[in-house]
DNA sequence: AGAGCATATACGTGTCAAGGTATAGTCAGG
DNA sequence: CCTGACTATACCTTGACACGTATATGCTCT
C-alpha cells in the first residue's frame, strides 16, 4: 500500500476518517453508519493503521479507532509549494481587476465590489 | 478515473505535478527530467488533464502544459476538517507541556525551548 | 511534397487491490 | 463451559490501471 496517498484515494476509506475526526469509533458503528459489511472495514482499518492514520484501544470485545495526525500532515506538507503557486494565481487575477476597473471609467452595469490591492508580501 | 485523491495516488502524476509548479513544460522537458517513457508521460498528462490539474497550450509541434489550481484545491479543501483535529492535538500537547514545566523545578538536564501558551482562540 | 520531430493513442499484458464468503480468535455473561 | 457478540483474517474472483511496443496524427522546414 505504500503511500499515504494511496490510501486516501479510497473513498470508503476517506469516510472512515471523516467519521473519526468526530470522536473514536468501534468497527461496528463504523459499519453501521457507512453501511459497508464488516470485513470491509476491518480490512479499510488494517491499511489505516498499518500506513500510521489511525490507532485503535481495546475495550472488551470491541476496538475503539481513533484519528493519528502525521499522515494527513505530510499530505498538508506535499500541498504547501502548491498553495503557494495558486495565492500567486489570485493576486495576479485581482492585479489584473485591478487595472481593469482603472481603465473602465464608470461603465459597469452590475457593480463589482472588491477589496482594495493587497499590501506587499 | 473519477476522484482527485485517486488521481494523486500515482507517484508519477505527482511528480508531474511537482515539475509544474516551478513552470510550464513540454512532453519532452518532463520525460527528460522524470526519465520516463513519452507514452507514458503522455497518458499521465491525459488523465491529469481529464480531472482539471493542467492545461495544455499550443506551441508548434509542442504542447506546453501548465498546472491548474482547483483539484489541489478540493484536496486542500477535504484537509481542512483535519487540520483543526490536529491543530487542537497540539494544544493539548502544549497545555500539557506547560503543566509540566510549573510542576518540574529546574530538573532538566535538556533544556527544552517552546513559546508560551497560545492566546484563546 | 517529403523528411523528421513531437505528441497522442491503440492494444496486449501483468499486477494489485477491493469486496464477498467463510472461518477463526476473543471476550463477557449465564 | 458454552453461547453469542465483536473483530480479524484467509481465500477467491473480478476489475482497473500502469507500462511497453507499435502506430497514428500533426507540425516545421527545406
Amino acid at each position: 500500500m505504500e503511500s499515504v496517498f494511496e490510501v486516501i484515494a479510497e473513498p470508503n476509506r476517506r469516510a472512515i476518517l471523516s467519521l473519526l475526526v468526530s470522536s473514536q469509533q468501534s468497527v461496528g458503528e463504523i459499519e453501521r453508519q457507512l453501511r459497508m459489511s464488516q470485513p470491509t472495514v476491518s480490512k479499510h482499518l488494517r491499511v489505516l493503521r498499518d500506513a500510521g492514520f489511525v490507532e485503535s484501544t481495546v475495550d472488551a470485545q470491541r476496538r475503539l479507532y481513533r484519528l493519528k495526525p502525521e499522515p494527513l500532515q505530510e499530505v498538508d506538507a506535499w500541498l504547501a509549494p502548491f498553495r503557494r503557486f495558486w495565492s500567486a494565481h489570485v493576486d495576479a487575477l485581482e492585479r489584473h481587476l485591478d487595472r481593469m476597473d482603472q481603465s473602465t471609467p464608470t461603465k459597469k452595469k452590475s457593480t463589482r465590489r472588491r477589496p482594495g490591492p493587497k499590501p506587499r508580501t
